[in-house]
DNA sequence: TTTATTTGTGTCAAAGATGTGACAATTTGA
DNA sequence: TCAAATTGTCACATCTTTGACACAAATAAA
C-alpha cells in the first residue's frame, strides 16, 4: 500500500509520515503541489492525502488535474471548516476532508475507513507477522503460536513498530519520535520499561526464531 | 437489488452506501434532485432513498415526478418531523419515511421492512450468528442457546453492530457514529452505558466463546 | 582490575480510562 | 394525560497504564 502525503510544513508531514508507516504504507513525501503532480506521475498510490494550502500549486488544483486521470482515493486536509462545499462539491472530487488541526490517529482511521470503503473485499492486509508472532492491527491482538498474548496500547504499538522494520537497530529517540510522537519529551529510559514488559510477556509464551534483543551502546531491534 | 440514494450530504451518501451494500444492495449514489431523476430514468431500482432538501430539485418533487410513471418504493429522510403529513399524505405518494439524525442501520433496517412488504415472496431472514448468540434484524430479537434475551432498541442496535464487525476494535466516538447516527452530539460514555447494561444481560444467560471486551484506551470489541 | 557507562528491573505514584449506581430527560404505550 | 420503559448525564470508585526513579547487573574502556 503506498500513500503520497502533500504538506508544506515538514513537522506535519513527517508525523503523517510516521504513522502511516506504522500501518504498514510505503510512504512518498511532497512538500508543494507541483511535486505532488510529479509524484503522482511516476508512482502509482493506493491513497493521496493533499493539503489545501500548498506552494506552486494549491491542494484544489493537484486534486483537480488528478482527477483527470485518475480515480484514486484523495483526503484533502484544510485549516479552515468553511472548505467544505469547494471540497466535497462535485467540482473537486475529493474523497473525504479533514480540517485542522487534527490528531495522527484521526487522520489514519479516515485513511482506513476510505480505503476499506474502496476495497470491500479487505485487500487491505490488516496483518503483521513474523515466524510464529502475528498482530491484528484491527483488533490490537498479538499472537504467539496462534495463542492470544494480551498487551497494551504503547506496547502493541512498539511491537508493530518493530515488526515493521524488523532487523533494523533503532535508538531510545528514534523509537520515541516513531511510536511516541516527534513531540513527545520524556526520559528516554520509558522505552525500556516497555521493552522489559513486552518481553516477559512474550518470553512466557515461547519465541521461535526472534526476539527483541539489546545492541548495546546503540538501542535495541527486532531479530527474525 | 439497486437501490439509489439520493441526499446533498456526502457523508451521509457514503455512509448509507457502505451500509447497503454490506447488505448486497448496488447502490448508486445522487447527490441533487435532478441527479436523482436522472438516474431513475436509466436504472431500474428496487427502492429508492430521498433526501427532502436538495439543491436544484427537492425530495417532495422528486418523488411526485417518479409516482407519474412509477410505484416503486420509496423513502424520504427530512431533518424535522413537521413534514409527515405532506410526506405520508396521498398527494406525494412516499412509502416510509425516516427524520434526522438516524443511524444507517435504522435505515437498512427500514429498507428491509419496505421490501419485504413490497415483495413478501422473495424475503430472505436477515439473522446474524456468531457462536450460540442469534440476532434476527427483522424481530429485533437476541437469542442465546436458543434462549430469548430482552434488549432495548439501542442495545440491540449496538450488538447488532459489533456481530457485523467481529473482532475489531472500535473507539466511543465510532460506535455514536455507526449506530447512533453520524450528525449525533453526545457524551460518548452513554456507550459505556449500553455496553454495561448489555453485558448484564448477556452474561446472565451465559456466553460461549464470544464477549464484548474492553480495549483499554481503545474502546469495544466482540470477540469471539 | 578498576572505572565509567549503559542496560535490566523492581517499585511506586500520577494521570487517565473504565465500571457503575443514581437520577434526570426523553420516549413509548395505554 | 399519566405511568412505565428507555436512554443519556453525572459523579465517584476503581482499575490500568505509564513513565520516573533508584539501584543492581552487565559491558566496554583504560
Amino acid at each position: 500500500m503506498k500513500i503520497l502525503i502533500a504538506d508544506d510544513t515538514e513537522q506535519i508531514v513527517k508525523v503523517l509520515c510516521a504513522y502511516a508507516q506504522k500501518e504498514g504504507f510505503e510512504t512518498t513525501a511532497a512538500h508543494d503541489g507541483q511535486e505532488a503532480l510529479d509524484f503522482f506521475e511516476k508512482i502509482k498510490f493506493d491513497i493521496i492525502l493533499l493539503d489545501v494550502m500548498m506552494p506552486k500549486v494549491d491542494g484544489f488544483e493537484v486534486c483537480k488535474r488528478i482527477r483527470k486521470s485518475s480515480n484514486v482515493p484523495i483526503i484533502m486536509v484544510t485549516a479552515r471548516g468553511e472548505d467544505f462545499d469547494k471540497i466535497m462539491g462535485l467540482d473537486i472530487g475529493a474523497d473525504d476532508y479533514i480540517v485542522k488541526p487534527f490528531s495522527p490517529q484521526e487522520v489514519m482511521a479516515r485513511v482506513r475507513c476510505i480505503l476499506r470503503r474502496a476495497n470491500p473485499a479487505g485487500s487491505v492486509e490488516k496483518k503483521l507477522r513474523a515466524k510464529n508472532l502475528e498482530l491484528d492491527l484491527d483488533s490490537g491482538a498479538v499472537f504467539v503460536g496462534g495463542k492470544n498474548i494480551p498487551v497494551t496500547k504503547k506496547e502493541f504499538e512498539t511491537l508493530a513498530f518493530f515488526l515493521q522494520n524488523q532487523n533494523q537497530v533503532f535508538s531510545r529517540e528514534q523509537l520515541l519520535n516513531n511510536v511516541w510522537g516527534v513531540d513527545y519529551d520524556g526520559d528516554a529510559r520509558a522505552v525500556d520499561q516497555h521493552i522489559k514488559r513486552l518481553r516477559a510477556k512474550l518470553d512466557s509464551a515461547g519465541h521461535d526464531g526472534w526476539k527483541i534483543s539489546t545492541v548495546f551502546g546503540a538501542g535495541y531491534k527486532f531479530e527474525s
